[in-house]
DNA sequence: GGCGAAAATGGTAGCGGTACCATTTGGGGA
DNA sequence: TCCCCAAATGGTACCGCTACCATTTTCGCC
């Protein structure tokens, strides 16, 4: 089933064929309709590949995630999803599960598809990738938190650093003096986020009670049990600023189990805000990023770019938000 | 960048690049050491779209799912692409939003990438679609609840109305007597379930006191306010059958604000069993699915087409198990 | 050393579109 | 009516790779 087939039938030359699908207003009405009642009697669909490999358009968009399970990612994507479709694009994903090596092997896979963008999450560490991107050609969007060193072109997020450091600011304000930290398995970013904590309480002349770091990738790793043996070694401690919303929901349920009350006898703080987090009891306080827009930003820069052929770095920071509610 | 200027650095033909490439024990090793040489010295990376006009396949996969923000489907994607990126395959992932018509669009446009299987969550009511998928002669796997009618290919899932009778009869069994059903927006599967717990309700002699299905769409929709609504109209229910673990969760906190004990006042039942589920205070009872495992056996059974070429529809029911915790 | 079969490599054509330029058609103004 | 320019349509080549078959090389064995 070629264009061919359809040229046939609607007798014209293919490229006319070719026309109708891609830019009908070039067609005279009535060609245009007997052309498009061949392609439905025929069930023509157009290979994409072949008008790829001609036209050097892959009208595709590659995005590198470190999870699929997070549901901060997925409304990244979600957004992204929403802007590309509409401009006739289709979304090739990559999860990575948070390995660099995984993240380099896919980057470069992708490539072969000849997408037109590519979104990936944070900095690239591989400077092979690096260079292979940059010489590709493509609009490149790193998304979520953003580092001036190691972004190849555009960028769209959030300062994490900054966000853990407002975080800090915010419990120590509300009196909070016996700080913790903990984290997620596999959440790298987390990192940062802990040095952000560390580095506001020393100003303040204080330090962390703990910093939970779990190993990457440990299937046993159980984040409640976790957090009762870390408060019940640190008993001093009155407040935990938690890595992710989900963490900190996981320890205010057990908190519960153990009728600690929160926030009176420990406070908690996430990072993502949650739906969830506006509605549990207490209600979370958190750190709010947006992440769908993340995603619609990063989806019109490449529309954008596409669009004009102009190709000058944009860097957005969307910010962050600390909302606070009941649990701190 | 071509296979050409390749062959040419490293004095072979292009097609022994393409071999090195594809059939690597093809090749006599130093031959191939030669090639791969000459592969990374000009950092070559083969075109895909090229490799997949001329050998019929793309390595692609393409599948539809109603929405990425709900984690129920964003790990059946996982589970998926954790398969499929062994193979070397990609791909390629487009919601509906719970839209027969948007599913419909995506289907057609997706075909014409070629991908070698298509992953569809639930039945196709589109007559014109199936036949499309039907005569293109890829895998097709429909995922979620199965469904006789609309099965095109093959399916991995469960069977969604039972699930929901058997949730019912855990219910009445359990000694709740006023049973109420509440979805999500959009969900469209969660009309069946309103069906089957409606069926085993008239079986034991009684009805639901409420059968809420928001309307679809509707951005102002509140689970919660809508919940403590329902409640407050119908105060003799004992016990509420959520559509969605989520929303059994909002309902949980909803109570806990209105200081109505779960499950002394009011019993509260979900469907997903979310990793949080087993959590909360109290746990919730709910009817668990295994996305995960969905997603993977999708993908063996698109691999094992791949390799072996036999065409045989292959139906699995993973069944699903109602777990009964703290809050029923 | 010569033979034959298997392994390794190469030449050619074509996958299904679209870019580029050429040609034909249409229509308004002199 | 003719001319000119714009709109509409068509012919040809080529995008980068691989299927298919042909050819060359290798190697075990008599």
């Amino acid at each position: 089933m070629s264009i061919r087939k359809v040229a046939d039938l609607a007798g014209v030359a293919p490229i006319t064929v070719s026309r109708v699908i891609n830019t009908p207003d070039k067609v005279k009405t009535d060609t245009r309709e007997r052309v498009q009642r061949a392609i439905d009697r025929l069930n023509y669909v157009p290979n994409l590949a072949a008008s790829t490999l001609s036209s050097k358009r892959s009208r595709i968009v590659a995005i590198l995630v470190p999870t699929l399970s997070n549901p901060m990612f997925s409304d990244v994507i979600q957004g992204l999803a929403d802007v590309l479709r509409a401009e006739d694009y289709h979304l090739i994903i990559g999860d990575t599960r948070y390995s660099q090596a995984t993240e380099s092997t896919l980057a470069m896979e992708m490539l072969g598809r000849l997408p037109e963008a590519m979104v990936l999450t944070g900095p690239i560490g591989d400077e092979r990738v690096r260079r292979l991107l940059a010489r590709a050609g493509i609009t490149v969007v790193q998304i979520w938190d953003l580092q001036p060193s190691g972004t190849i072109d555009s960028a769209v997020g959030f300062n994490n650093y900054a966000a853990a450091h407002a975080m800090a600011r915010h419990l120590v304000e509300a009196g909070y003096k016996r700080i913790g930290f903990m984290a997620m398995v596999g959440d790298e970013r987390a990192k940062e986020r802990r040095c952000a904590l560390a580095a506001y309480l020393a100003e303040r002349g204080m330090a962390p009670t703990f910093e939970a770091l779990p190993p990457r990738f440990d299937p046993m790793y159980d984040p409640s049990s976790d957090f009762v043996r870390l408060i019940d070694q640190h008993p001093e401690t009155d407040a935990v600023f938690c890595a992710s919303d989900m963490l900190a929901h996981l320890a205010v349920f057990a908190c519960q189990r153990r009728g600690w009350a929160v926030p009176g006898r420990l406070a908690l703080a996430g990072f993502g805000d949650l739906p969830l987090s506006a509605k549990t009891v207490p209600t979370l306080t958190t750190i709010r990023v947006n992440q769908y827009e993340i995603g619609r930003r990063a989806g019109e820069i490449i529309i954008n770019r596409a669009r004009s052929g102009r190709r000058r770095p944009d860097i957005q920071d969307l910010g962050f938000e600390i909302v606070r509610r009941e649990s701190t």
